[in-house]
DNA sequence: TTGACAAATGTTAATATTTTAATATTATTA
DNA sequence: TAATAATATTAAAATATTAACATTTGTCAA
């Protein structure tokens, strides 16, 4: 690993609390992520781009739950998608996400 | 940084999507976080040990507010407390979450 | 024009969360 | 014993979320 630009996840190195400013917002874009309907799409998107199809067979929800949902994290700018008619692609906007999901899947392994 | 033992959250690499039986808690430990009064307690915890009168103070949160949401956190695992009487000294129960909000921070500042 | 596919939207009842206010607990101190 | 300090608990009203269902939109092909 070649040096860092910037401070490191892994290291507790520089660590500055959330600006109060920012909390409100922060605990909206948890509370987007804190649903099991909606967390199962987005861990399905860590892989990938999927159409809305495909998240309803991979997901085992039902298609008007998986578009309400969708909604939900795009308007929290969690995922994005292009339309190529007649489907919808769906991917994350960015990688901090999975990111995320790294250290909530750690979360409590230590215990 | 010495050879990483393990993955490091900061890469891409090795990634597996959460496996589906761990979803349901998950999406539970991004719940209690996902609370703008929970929130601020936790980030104020991620400085160090706190006592429920400093959370009070520091966060400017109601006293029952407070145990309140404690009493979720703990519940989720993400803190812990000792009794000194007459004071609860309360800290974060693993590192990760400081982490997961590392991340949290970053989320969408590259859009 | 009709049907079919992919996706999005609107509505709703059930349920859950949030916050406040009041009160309880517990140990210490006057 | 009474008062106080620190924390916890309970109850309740207001509000928000969830997931199901039915419906709708848009596009294409027959």
């Amino acid at each position: 690993m070649k040096e860092r630009e910037q401070e490191n996840v892994e290291t507790g190195e520089g660590w500055q609390p959330l600006p109060e400013e920012g909390i409100e917002h922060f605990a909206e874009i948890l509370k987007a992520l804190a649903n099991p309907a909606r967390l199962r799409i987005v861990n399905l998107l860590t892989t990938g781009e999927r159409t809305v199809t495909e998240l309803c067979e991979l997901s085992g929800l039902k298609q008007s739950l998986v578009s309400q949902q969708l909604k939900i994290l795009r308007l929290n700018n969690i995922v994005r998608y292009r339309k190529e008619v007649p489907r919808s692609y769906y991917s994350l906007t960015d990688q901090n996400v999975v990111k995320m999901l790294r250290c909530l899947s750690r979360c409590g392994e230590l215990r």
